[in-house]
DNA sequence: CTTAATAAGTGTCAATATAACATTTATATT
DNA sequence: AATATAAATGTTATATTGACACTTATTAAG
């Protein structure tokens, strides 16, 4: 068959939506919009848009995801298509979900205003529209996940940041607490920090050191397997 | 705005593509087919088929698998949605890519033969349309994460098992080679297998002692999450 | 200048998990 | 009775994890 034997099947409409994450120093958060548009105006929802024929889905989450926060070159990954038949009321749309993470200060205010949105903790999430609260509970479970193995909690973090930090980042992805002196080693031991001279003095007297991710080590050591656990 | 206003967004065909894991007792194999249309027709392809309006995605995958090997209520598990723009050139067509665990001697041998269907090793396949290289490999990659923490390898044994095949499977998913004491130590200390006093006699005089998984024992400890390595 | 307050930084030990390694056992065949 | 075959099993060294509390650097207050 050729491109006409195609005719007879079915067309989708294709949603792409991104459950955006960001942390702000305690709890892990998601970018949610108030939804401008029928059906379920007003409602939250994440932020999503239908791709076009001219562009790969992956093409359409980057521009999504640039509409909404004016940022590109974003960790982001494709987290699941979602098929049921009946999950968008306003019309036959499978969705592809992704999720990505960003820096929650680099975000362009504007853009978040004009689509009112607004950050949310993710024990703190009021009601969305359609199937959106499967999707943030899956991107949620595939954090944890890739966080275990890959080092991209650092994506949601300034480039410098302290130990703390960092472990409260992990906290917060895990809903649990972890003693001080075991996780420094631990991240430590990865050989993927590098420790700067300087130091965050807001938070205490003394202060305390910077780390950076060390990108080249870590593309060194990869093969092997680093467990961020 | 209601089902009149989704009217004016691009409309995509929607493929379903399946790779279908089965394990011989040596090595890891994925089920192809001829494909039996153009474009590509005569090339080796992974079973697949267009998804339609009144049914979930999930639901044309268990149909598309169905279909070819006569199987249901089988292990399946959504992999990836490639949507590159040109990947299939008859036409646009998105892929939402899904993987299959089934015990290879359970399929229906006719419905195979009608789709001239074969089982190749993973590690000598030949070349496929589109991306179906690029599946099969996310696949296996997929396979490998999962079988670390679920049992999802017995899905690919006959329910009564030696340790050895079990020992294999996981030597072929992996690539690699264990040794056998401490393999045995592992796998018996999860407390999730029990031993039948039977015995497999076919391949040693000694006799090596049947296995089954029990579901029931994996559900109590699940949530401690389990290590199959 | 001394003291107090605050968060940062650091080490040890016990328990557990892993990895490396070879011999004995049960059975069928000759 | 001897032999051949694959199955079954245990120990030790090393690495990792988890539990646990005190010292240090600095600023602010008196």
């Amino acid at each position: 068959m050729g491109r006409a034997e195609y005719k007879q099947y079915d067309r989708f409409l294709v949603a792409v939506d991104c459950i955006i994450f960001g942390f702000d120093g305690t709890g892990l958060k998601a970018l949610l919009i108030k939804r401008g548009f029928e059906p379920e105006i007003g409602k939250w929802s994440l932020m999503g848009g239908f791709a076009r024929l001219e562009e790969s889905i992956d093409e359409a989450a980057q521009r999504i995801l640039l509409t909404l926060t004016g940022l590109e070159e974003i960790y982001m990954e494709q987290l699941h298509c979602f098929g049921e038949v009946a999950r968008d009321p306003g019309g036959q749309v499978i969705s592809v979900a992704y999720f990505a993470l960003i820096k929650i200060d680099e975000s362009d205010k504007e853009k978040l205003d004009s689509h009112q949105a607004k950050w949310f903790d993710l024990k703190k999430m009021p009601s969305l529209v359609f199937d959106h609260k499967d999707m943030v509970r899956l991107a949620k479970e595939r954090l944890q996940q890739k966080v275990a193995n890959h080092p991209i909690g650092f994506e949601l973090l300034p480039n410098k940041f302290t130990m703390q930090q960092l472990q409260a980042l992990y906290e917060a992805v895990y809903e649990t607490s972890f003693d001080k002196r075991n996780f420094t080693r631990k991240i430590l031991s990865l050989g993927v920090l590098q420790k700067l001279p300087e130091k965050e003095k807001t938070s205490s007297k003394k202060g305390a050191f910077y780390y950076v991710f060390d990108k080249k080590k870590y593309k060194k050591l990869e093969s092997r397997g680093l467990s961020f656990l």
